[in-house]
DNA sequence: ACCCGGGTTGACTGACGAGTCAATCCGAGG
DNA sequence: CCTCGGATTGACTCGTCAGTCAACCCGGGT
């Protein structure tokens, strides 16, 4: 059999344990040997899966976006309001960071914020997210249950930046955790982007 | 005379050339000789002026930051309405980005998302501007302009989260630009938090 | 028993870049 | 004119680390 000889796979060990580096020290503060060694696994491995330290976190981006934007679309085909659909994101956000939140932080610190210095491709996928966001307010604008005084686009990057400011709270700490916090950041988004601050 | 003897201020010059270097090249993958070249001196002087490559972004973010922080207490000192003071903060924020561009994108994509590897005191430098901006949620709560549903403390997440989203795509040339585009978005910003997207 | 080839190892190299430092410049004061 | 001290210079040191590579391990096929 040519499948994967070894009980473990070594390949997602290097992928789990770069995830704890990068959280704990930083992709440019680590070195590859952090990682290696983090893995259990010797130096020369993480080059034999990766070709380079950035593909190590290139792969754990791509790979946790796509099953972000796969959910995003998922929801969108429902034939749900828009309140319910953007409920529904922030929701999966918000359980994303709950169930691993070392994998989140790596990806709004050192990818989602520091794209300039990656290539285009990631831009592309953060792109694809908004737009689909945008899709979701356009049609809602549409069907009448949201005004249409402010572009679709702009409503994507309110909804999106302020699930991403919350995050970042927890991530550094600034706010306060726990599951209680957790569903009330979900409520409290969708509260404040739909139903506004005003009385 | 004790004074400045030469006619230009070299320190200064270092400064802003590092603004722009960081800007082009990102604070991790420039060299200290990149930013001296930039400015026209030699390196050793860099060195001369700051004790590392760290302080020299240190610097840079407490100058700007405490710019920032006492345009928002002036605000909150005007006896205006909560929704005039948002988008005074909004505007401010926005002029920023508009008078220098490179400022606010080494501001934040190398500090804000990575208050993690630098010292507490840009942490708390951050949590000031917040607590800032609860701040005039809450008194707006009070006195009944806006609705208590949501913490004042995550409205103020909400608030400044949508702005640094709206300038991250200007950053990264997702988002249109130009005057035009800049005054909108002041006015998107405080209308989507305030008014939120319902009809 | 013997090979084959992919998985695995870790010492080594080569480049790179932050920070040092001794020397030089130059204006001010005497 | 001379001295003093801060400003300025840039060659050099020294540690670090990404990436390489030759060798080793080991199961499966023959």
């Amino acid at each position: 059999m040519a499948t994967a000889r070894p009980a473990v796979d070594k390949r997602r060990m290097i992928l789990d344990a770069a995830v704890r580096v990068f959280a704990r020290q930083g992709f440019h503060t680590c070195r590859v040997s952090d990682i290696a060694d983090e893995a259990g696994v010797a130096y020369g491995l993480v080059y034999h899966y990766f070709q380079s330290k950035d593909e190590v976190l290139d792969t754990l981006f791509l790979e946790r976006w796509d099953v972000m934007l796969d959910a995003i679309r998922e929801v969108d085909a429902r034939p749900d309001p828009a309140r319910d659909k953007l409920y529904a994101i922030a929701s999966f956000i918000v359980d994303s960071y709950r169930h691993d939140p070392d994998l989140m932080k790596v990806i709004i610190v050192e990818v989602t914020r520091a794209a300039n210095s990656f290539g285009a491709v990631h831009l592309g996928k953060i792109a694809e997210g908004y737009a689909q966001l945008s899709g979701i307010v356009e049609q809602a604008q549409r069907s009448g249950e949201f005004r249409d005084t402010v572009s679709p686009e702009f409503a994507a990057m309110a909804f999106y930046g302020a699930i991403e400011q919350v995050l970042t709270g927890w991530i550094f700490g600034t706010l306060e955790q726990g599951d209680d916090a957790y569903e009330r950041a979900k409520e409290y988004v969708v509260e404040t982007i739909c139903g506004g601050l005003n009385s």
